[in-house]
RNA sequence: GGGGCCGUAGUCUAGCUUGGUAGGAUGCCAGCCUGGGGCGCUGGUGGUCCCGGGUUCAAAUCCCGGCGGCCCCACCA
């Protein structure tokens, strides 16, 4: 039979929680004919669209204009920097033909658009008067993946990429932790979704870039999940794409560059997992296409008008208080399977009225993260959603991190290294800097990474390597990924 | 790239071993009945059995090839 709801635990099968929640709930629909690419539904690009809109409020607070360049980069361009090329070029699509005519020069499908952009910066930059430039795209990119899950790892994703020209390196600097703020302020703030902004190590950066800075959260299943970058790209680019200006002391000299990239697919995918229960998702009201939803519950024929009059009232109320209102009269499905599918659909509050809201000038409302239902009072109605806005996105903040904190445990011994990562956890642990003992850790523990220093770690005498031994120079965190 | 599993209405599936009229549930449509946690009844609708070839009187079923999907390993800024 084939069951409308979810019909497993996400404490204990997430993959197939995950994956029955994405379909069930009406997100995606992965029959398209082709691996890796999936079909967005109206429900997934609406809270989709709510985040983009998040993020690029902030970069326009930070000085960033939006522009769109083009989805394919000529192989010239590409090649400009060796290690870039190197880096992505095993997991790029090419278009090599058009009509019957095999083109001269074979084009890629952007895998990131660094070479799109910068081969445009060389002329668009000439004097300091220039600079900084801070410019960025919403957009799909493309890449080969082997492995593919929806929202996680797709051939075909949704991100953005903000790309920005500094005069000096102080500036990227700076960039970087205003991209890190920009995280911080969306992601956490108004997802209400945990991650460490971690420093990669050397052998994990971005192909092409002097340093890699990135967010992880944690997925319930214990795996870490990268959800935005932001790349030290130094002067390499600058140097391969010719990106110089005229400073005022009169010299010629190459731009500091930085990238940023929230990974919106993987942030949906975050907030779909980490906020979401064994009934389906659950929204925080800033992204939920529906906000509150009305449900008439009416016995007999008689009853059936002032229900839906009282209904239509609260309708229009709610609706005129700014909020994103529904009210479902449909007659083929009963109350019981409308809670049930709202539920599944993640709609933050429900209200329920019946003969008895009625005739006692109240209305049940049904609170989604908690799933409590109280009654309250017609007139007080408004305020009660508005205090609801707040509590609901600061209840899921508090679940969230208290999960989050519960899956970072500190070793100093290999065998608590190992007993963690056995046990799905994120382990924070002194670390010997070695990528030959990242790499025997990894073989080790069937795929624990380093995945990098706080942000703001000076390099210092910790003790002992807790896999190793040697001498320790770092404190990271080790965990297992997507 | 290596290994494994699998393709039957929108969905889940029976049938395949032992070749012989493709069956059920769910969905969808119509009508009734209902409604405070995925109601019930009646009727109807919906199939290139992934594609191509072979064997055979006869193929969803057996054989070969292809395509597609899923899982594990490797890879993964």
């Amino acid at each position: 039979m084939s069951e409308q709801g979810i019909t497993v635990s996400k404490s204990e099968d997430f993959s197939e929680w995950y994956s029955q929640v994405l379909s069930k709930a009406g997100l995606v629909d992965l029959r398209y004919n082709v691996q890796g690419f999936v079909v967005h539904k109206p429900w997934l690009m609406r809270i989709i669209k709510a985040i983009y809109r998040f993020f690029e409020e902030e970069l326009e607070k930070t000085g960033h204009e939006p522009v769109l360049f083009p989805l394919v980069i000529p192989e010239e361009n590409f090649e400009k920097e060796k290690e870039h090329v190197e880096g992505f070029k095993p997991e790029v699509f090419w278009v090599t033909q058009a009509g019957d005519e095999k083109l001269e020069r074979r084009l890629a499908l952007r895998p990131t658009s660094e070479t799109a952009f910068y081969y445009m910066y060389s002329y668009w930059i000439q004097s300091w008067r220039d600079l900084p430039l801070k410019l960025y795209q919403s957009v799909s990119v493309y890449r080969n993946e082997k492995n593919t899950r929806p929202l996680i790892r797709g051939r075909e994703f949704l991100w953005i990429e903000a790309h920005d020209a500094f005069a000096t390196h102080e500036e990227a600097l700076n960039q970087i932790r205003e991209d890190m703020e920009n995280s911080r302020k969306v992601i956490w703030e108004k997802l209400g979704i945990p991650f460490l902004f971690l420093r990669r190590p050397p052998w994990d950066k971005f192909s092409g870039a002097e340093d890699t800075y990135a967010a992880d959260t944690i997925m319930p299943d214990g795996r870490v999940l990268q959800i935005s970058s932001t790349h030290d790209l130094g002067q390499r680019f600058a140097k391969a794409f010719n990106v110089t200006f005229l400073d005022k002391d009169g010299k010629r000299k190459y731009v500091w560059q930085t990238c940023y990239g929230p990974g919106i697919w993987r942030i949906t995918a975050a907030l779909i997992a980490i906020h979401g229960d064994d009934k389906g998702l659950v929204l925080p009201m800033n992204v939920a296409p529906i906000q509150v939803v009305i449900v008439p519950i009416y016995y007999k024929e008689s009853d059936k008008e002032r229900v839906l009059e009282k209904c239509r009232k609260l309708e229009a109320m709610i609706r005129e208080a700014g909020y994103r209102v529904y009210l479902d009269a449909r007659e083929e499905y009963t109350p019981g399977w409308k809670f049930n599918d709202w539920e599944l659909k993640g709609v933050p509050v429900r209200l329920e009225v019946g003969v008895r809201e009625v005739e006692t000038g109240t209305v049940t409302v049904f609170r989604r993260d908690l799933r409590v239902k109280e009654k309250v009072a017609d007139s007080e109605l408004i305020s009660h959603i508005r205090k609801l806005e707040n509590d609901i996105l600061e209840e899921l903040k508090r679940r969230a991190k208290e999960f989050f904190e519960s899956r970072i445990v500190t070793a100093t011994r290999r065998e608590e290294v190992e007993e963690a990562l056995r046990s799905g956890k994120m382990v924070k642990m002194p670390f010997c800097g070695r990528e030959e003992c990242a790499d025997d850790l990894k073989e080790a523990t069937d795929g624990g990474k380093v995945r990098g220093t706080e942000i703001d770690f000076k390099e210092g005498d910790y003790g002992r390597c807790a896999w190793c031994g040697a001498p320790a120079r770092l404190i990271v965190y080790v965990a297992k990924s997507y």
